[in-house]
DNA sequence: ATTGACATTTGCCATTTGGCGAATTATAAT
DNA sequence: ATTATAATTCGCCAAATGGCAAATGTCAAT
């Protein structure tokens, strides 16, 4: 099902590992992966999920994104240069409203945009004139 | 094993998509994933793994590093290299409810933030006089 | 009400993931 | 060589993922 994936993965996790002298049960028990499921991840045997990933990331010294993308999940770094201001999605946010809203925990926030959802489509079945 | 997941993805993404009016064939066409796997993915029955996250994340409008930061693969500051989200005011601004806004023009997004002021004076005025 | 055309949900199944414990294989140390 | 010990791999299992097809729900137009 997946075709994408880096089939060298476990070739690089595990040259990561002894690159740092550990052992799979020493990595184990830095990540909390089973040191089996390690073992078949590094000959190629299992492709690691995920969570999994993460879990190993760090103990390996790689940043999230870097081995996420190593595997296959990311493209390869999609992350522009920064500009001022970020553009989510298609326009853009107004200073003031950001400002406004991200005083709020982010279940308001959440929930706001349940609100815009909800008037937005009562506002469509408003100008359709149905019911 | 899975901790971190986020519990709320399925919300999210069900409003991504309802946001762009498409129905769960039409994603599961442009994505590749089926319809019935990515309707239990929205109602918080399944957890998608990173292949499905990455093949809905560009249907979906989102970044790639977004949708993994939503659904908890990912923690939140990514790795950006410079740009880091704004701290507008004090806390911080949700991507999701952030490109949610921003898709509206600025006089919506401003009667959102007149609205949720509205709310809050309510909610001032509830705690104060009863109870 | 009935039909038809959809969208969504459910049942069921194959595949994959990941853990535990038992082999098996190095690696030393007598 | 023969242990003792650590490291890796294998066998088996439970749980989760994801697809397909059938069932169910929704809704507009007769």
């Amino acid at each position: 099902m997946e075709q994408d994936r880096n089939i060298n993965l476990g070739e690089i996790v595990r040259q990561g590992r002894v690159a740092l002298r550990l052992t799979l049960r020493e990595l184990s028990a830095m990540s909390g992966v089973s040191s089996s499921h390690l073992g078949r991840i590094e000959r190629g045997e299992r492709f690691p999920s995920g969570s999994v990933l993460r879990k190993i990331a760090s103990p390996l010294g790689f940043e999230e994104d870097e081995i996420f993308t190593l595997a296959g999940y990311l493209s390869p770094h999609p992350s522009g240069i920064g500009e001022g201001h970020p553009h989510y999605g298609g326009r853009e946010l107004d200073p003031f409203a950001a400002r406004m809203l991200a005083q709020e925990p982010i279940e308001v926030q959440r929930a706001v945009i349940g609100i815009l959802s909800i008037l937005k489509s009562i506002a469509t079945s408003m100008t359709k004139g149905s019911r």
